[in-house]
DNA sequence: CGTGCTCCTTCCAGCGAGGGGAAGGTCAAG
DNA sequence: CTTGACCTTCCCCTCGCTGGAAGGAGCACG
């Protein structure tokens, strides 16, 4: 398929396509024409980077991971410590993420009236119970 | 407290801190000789800021999170929209971890040998039951 | 007191990750 | 055969930092 509907059934810009491409992230086929032409597994890569990226990945993680699947040749043990290492990162993630949404929720429900509270829900957001010197 | 303490608790390199500075995020007072001096709560939009980042937010958005908090002149339904609004990413994004998280396990779990499987694990990645045109 | 050493300051430069838009080729429809 | 939508490359711009230089401030040690 074309660049276009591979940005819009990956949800990436063309621009930020082409420029995976550019640094060797993910290379697609060549039609007869010049176009560049996306496989089903090349959209697969596309929206795990798209994915990846919003989530706060940086490129080279999102490289390491797509290589994960990528590459035949990578030791097996090799591939259990790089995933084991990021299972870790997402769950750290996923727990700052719970904690956001419960301070957002919080702020949410104190606020029904004219007046919201002064209370220090940047405590919340920031998961810091109180200062203490260290 | 001085800039290098509040890196410190905060995780955000000193540099980004004084980068905040300049783009207007986040203004510390300033001690007799100049030096930025961060108090308390400070340091807690500096630990926000590290986290919001982290989990994929924009500056921008990270900007209007602590303004929710900072700036009491906001309309209280304004404050409301845009939480909600900032909520319904926060589950996309949980859900999404999650996601990456059970396709990680599962690609773990089915390489405890020396060799893993072919299977198209990508596509949990992505998200992606399977191609279907458009 | 000076001499380090570490921390702080500003400033300027560069990189990573794209985005805007020009100049031109390709394709399908009318 | 022209028109419009799509594609190509190329170059420059922006955002969000990051590194390093040049110099001031603070604190210890002789």
């Amino acid at each position: 398929m074309n660049i276009g509907d591979a940005s819009l059934r990956s949800g990436l810009p063309a621009k930020t396509i082409r420029y995976y491409e550019d640094i060797g992230l993910l290379k697609p086929g060549r039609a007869e024409n010049g176009y560049r032409d996306y496989s089903v597994k090349d959209l697969h890569g596309l929206r795990f980077l798209q994915r990846g990226r919003s989530l706060g990945f940086s490129v080279d993680e999102c490289r390491q991971l797509l290589s994960l699947y990528n590459d035949k040749s990578r030791e097996s043990a090799e591939v259990k410590a790089i995933a084991q290492a990021k299972l870790v990162e997402i769950d750290r993630k996923i727990a700052e993420l719970v904690g956001l949404r419960g301070a957002l929720q919080h702020l949410v429900a104190n606020c029904h009236g004219d007046e919201r509270p002064d209370c220090p829900i940047i405590d919340k957001l920031a998961g810091n119970p109180s200062y203490q010197s260290s």
